[in-house]
DNA sequence: GTCTATAGAGAGATAGAC
DNA sequence: GTCTATCTCTCTATAGAC
């Protein structure tokens, strides 16, 4: 599954093959289909694992960061750091591009993970209006949508120049409102 | 063209084949063939109209909206009007995803293409600072990468949900902060 | 759980007739 | 320019031995 995500993030989910991961993992195509019978059940498989993953961290950082400034800038350094020098993007951003190949199922696991989250940065917006560590704050329902869309375009950005400087500048304004 | 352009953008380019293009346009494959022998071929004939394309859609902009805050709400909705209610992105970003069956010589026009629009966005934010018509710049070097990001990462997001309330929701405090 | 072997479909691409 | 026919390759998936 570690290398189907990243296949699936660096390549789409229509990038890779089942022969592509039995070269990687060492063993024979008709072995992964006895785990996975058919690429479906992969990929309901890795947008469930994306998931518990993602809340992990979420809450991880909640935990270690106790301002609104604080827990966004993680958040930011938390997709920095899934971009894997520009090689991978999110899996959400992934799947939204294979769209057509994929379930209804993983589909509407995509939109889940996306409401998870824009929740998340909502939440935290909501807190930067009270603890004053997010400046310019406008109205945190619509700071959430275009704060992910930042994010993720930022992701698009350095997987497009394969370079995190990309990244870098296109999230530099949004990391300057982060006291 | 218009076919590969719009399932390109729609299902990623690997995502349709010569068959599909054969059968949409009524003709075999193999005349398809006749006019672009490879799909790499293709692939750069499709970047290359597409720069062509946006060149003029972006002078036009420019050419009927003459405040920087007119300009960018007219980008937002170009934007938007590309997203065909939410079923395609644009074709930086379906190449994007796509990176790995591409030659070096399309992903450098990709590169170039993206380089246009920042530097028209920049452009337009400098203007912006001089007639005051787009409000709490900070700086229009880090504004453009930023605002880029977002108009893709709002095109995921409709893409995703299937949705032009998702771009609409992503974009509402760029598109407010222009008069 | 892993293997060999193979089915069946579809991909990109080419040769050569018209 | 378009066609039929075909090649070669790779894909997902399955059957059945070990």
């Amino acid at each position: 599954m570690d290398f189907a995500e990243h296949a699936a993030r660096s390549r789409g989910f229509d990038g890779f093959s089942y022969g592509d991961m039995a070269v990687a993992i060492g063993i024979r195509k008709a072995s992964i289909h006895h785990h996975f019978p058919t690429k479906a059940n992969l990929s309901e498989a890795l947008i469930e694992r994306y998931q518990t993953n993602l809340q992990h961290r979420l809450a991880e950082i909640e935990a270690t960061h106790a301002t609104a400034g604080a827990r966004l800038k993680a958040l930011i350094a938390l997709y920095r750091a899934a971009l894997d020098d520009g090689r991978t993007v999110c899996l959400c951003v992934a799947f939204s591009t294979s769209r057509e190949s994929l379930s209804k199922v993983v589909i509407a696991k995509v939109s889940a993970v996306r409401a998870m989250i824009l929740q998340w940065i909502t939440a935290t917006f909501e807190l930067g209006q009270r603890d004053g560590s997010i400046s310019a704050i406008l109205d945190p329902a619509y700071e959430a949508p275009a704060t992910l869309a930042m994010l993720e375009g930022a992701h698009l950005a350095a997987r497009t120049e394969e370079d995190l400087v990309a990244f870098d500048v296109a999230t530099r304004l949004l990391n300057a409102r982060c006291q």
